[in-house]
RNA sequence: GUCCUCGUAGUUCAACGGAUAGAACAAGGUCCUCCUAAGACCUAGAUUCAGGUUCGAUUCCUGACGGGGACACCA
């Protein structure tokens, strides 16, 4: 049990014994130093029901809390705060059996599924996919260390009938030799050149939905290898990037995997009157003016099905294999589109949690990326910009370091950089593209913390070189003696409930936020704190809280998919 | 037209309905005979507007104004 539970089992107590209510404590974290560890405002809460000043009430409370060795002090504060400082020995205590990489025991564990990345197969690959991409590998691994059975899915825009228009577009403009040459580059023009040329001439359009047509009802041969060998040069391309960005996959179900199981899909919106026939005999669902959701087609008239014809079938998949959740790391755009699909599904009688994960898009100072007016930035592009400004920052301060080492270490700073610089913010609005904000390697920084941690791995390295660890060290209560110590050491211990609220929120930037302030009251420490030459007990003591801090901000920093490195 | 989102220092962002609205960058001022100055410390600076609910509102509700997005055969 962790102190956080014992609290609030000591305060609920309190609180039955003082007014005879059974509360369920709510614990905040101050804003404020000087307004203790925790705080609670139950007595506030109470006022009003017990007719009774809340001050009067916390001093009742107060009085009543039972004997125990892990509050030092709890004190009545401003409209009826009760605030409750820590013990330094159950900080000590606590602080020993800390280990930030262990898992967390869930009062539930949960089987969920995280959707990301979801790339469509011959469309660029730009800055733009960044976001889901790191976002949902981040996602993954906070549920993964709160203790749930997670599986990442890719699913890939492998179907539909941008495929039509795909090959329809070979066919008629490609030329093999530049195919093969670069295949991606020329698929894209190839495309676009499609977009282009359907603007003045419909029958392009027609044209392409039949091909895909062809393709789905009617199992065409040569449509579908063309297609297969679409999709594998697509997904080479795609893997480059998702290997730089240290993201994985446990699955590949791209959309074409439902494929097989569509018509039972549509069966089951027919049969049990969910779905009906609308316009030109398409199947759709509509979900009744009070829902205020807007009619959502299912298969068109023309037979084909479409994007949410999949993500149902999806849906269902995953019911039949056991999942309590599934987690949508997709644009905010689609919203309407999860919405319609969930209630779909609901109605139809399935039961999971189903989350969109919906996140802003990465804006330009001019406005959105777009591949029309060609002001789409490329990951690549991207890459190379951050290298290039760590590389010249290792130069300015490191030169030490040379060759292959400063090469990977470049890397390392510069993904670490553009990742935080992301989840770093809020999931849910939109971020600004700015390079002097990506690659500031000072301040609210991925580097920053990278640093951090890394002047206490050198710290760590030279305590060892000179006097090696003694057997038993790791035992006995930790002395306290200057109050940044203290400070720091209850940071660290709020480690656990930050990942389970970025967890629990889908929010990353709760973590990164932590692990910014984290780093900086190490940095505090370390201003006012020699380590090294300290004498003892305070060497111990001090040698331990850097060891603690430098777990918990690799650690930290892992969960957000972001590297440390071991030296810089 | 309907629905969803967002509006906080000069700029980019924080703030389970809680106390004195936090940071970073930019601006100004300190600190390297001392474990990595990619750092620490100090100064100045903000809730779009009008109502409502509440002991208490940046947060919830209603409306206005202003961004962004989505709305039947694309994904």
């Amino acid at each position: 049990m962790n102190i956080t539970h014992q609290l609030q089992a000591l305060l609920e107590q309190a609180v039955q014994t003082a007014t005879g209510q059974s509360e369920l404590i709510v614990l905040e974290n101050p804003r404020h130093e000087g307004f203790g560890d925790y705080a609670t405002p139950i007595a506030m809460q109470l006022a009003k029901k017990l007719g009774q000043n809340p001050r009067e009430i916390a001093q009742q409370i107060m009085e009543n809390i039972p004997d125990n060795t892990i509050i030092e002090k709890a004190e009545i504060a401003g409209p009826g705060f009760l605030n409750i400082t820590l013990a330094p020995e159950i900080v000590s205590e606590s602080l020993r059996e800390f280990a930030a990489e262990k898992p967390l025991v869930p009062v539930r564990k949960k089987r969920i599924e995280v959707e990301f990345a979801s790339p469509n197969v011959a469309k660029p690959l730009h800055f733009g996919h960044f976001r889901g991409l790191i976002l949902g590998e981040s996602l993954a691994r906070l549920l993964r260390h709160s203790g749930h059975e997670v599986l990442t899915d890719n699913f890939v825009g492998d179907w539909g009938t941008q495929f039509g228009k795909l090959i329809v577009a070979i066919r008629k403009w490609g030329d093999k030799k530049t195919i093969d040459h670069n295949p991606i580059e020329e698929l894209v023009r190839l495309y676009r050149k499609f977009h282009q040329e359907a603007e003045h001439d419909a029958e392009l359009e027609k044209q392409g939905a039949e091909e895909f047509r062809k393709m789905e009802v009617e199992h065409d041969a040569e449509n579908l290898e063309l297609w297969k060998w679409i999709v594998g040069e697509s997904l080479k391309d795609f893997f480059v990037v998702t290997d730089r960005l240290d993201a994985h996959f446990d699955e590949m179900r791209g959309e074409s995997f439902y494929e097989k199981m569509l018509p039972t899909v549509l069966e089951k919106l027919r049969t049990s009157g969910i779905g009906s026939t609308g316009e030109a005999g398409a199947l759709v669902v509509e979900f009744g003016d009070e829902s205020k959701l807007p009619t959502m087609i299912f298969q068109k008239s023309d037979g084909a099905t479409l994007y949410q014809t999949r993500d149902l079938a999806k849906i269902i998949f995953y019911d039949s294999e056991g999942f309590d959740e599934m987690i949508y790391v997709v644009g905010n755009e689609q919203n309407l589109h999860f919405r319609q699909v969930f209630e779909t599904a609901r109605r139809l009688g399935y039961q999971g949690a189903w989350t969109h994960a919906g996140h802003g898009l990465v804006r330009l100072p001019e406005g959105k990326m777009s591949a029309r007016a060609g002001t789409v930035i490329s990951l690549s592009e991207v890459f190379d910009e951050a290298y290039k400004r760590a590389f010249a920052s290792l130069i300015e301060h490191n030169s030490e370091i040379i060759g292959k080492e400063r090469e990977d270490l470049a890397e390392i700073l510069a993904i670490g950089a553009l990742k935080f610089n992301d989840l770093g913010q809020n999931r849910k609005t939109d971020i600004l593209f700015d390079w002097e904000a990506m690659l500031d390697f000072n301040g609210y920084s991925g580097p920053f913390i990278q640093y951090s941690a890394v002047r206490c791995a050198s710290i760590l390295r030279k305590a060892t070189d000179h006097c090696p660890p003694v057997k038993g060290e790791s035992k006995g209560v930790l002395s306290f003696e200057h109050e940044a110590e203290l400070s720091l050491a209850k940071k660290i211990l709020r480690f656990s409930d930050v990942v389970l609220e970025a967890a629990e929120r889908l929010e990353p930037h709760v973590l990164a936020e932590y692990l910014f302030q984290l780093a900086g009251e190490y940095n505090s420490f370390y201003a006012k704190c020699p380590v090294l030459k300290a004498d003892e007990p305070e060497r111990t003591t001090r040698l331990f809280l850097t060891q603690k801090t430098a777990e918990t901000l690799t650690h930290g920093l892992y969960l957000l998919g972001i590297k440390t490195p071991k030296q810089m």
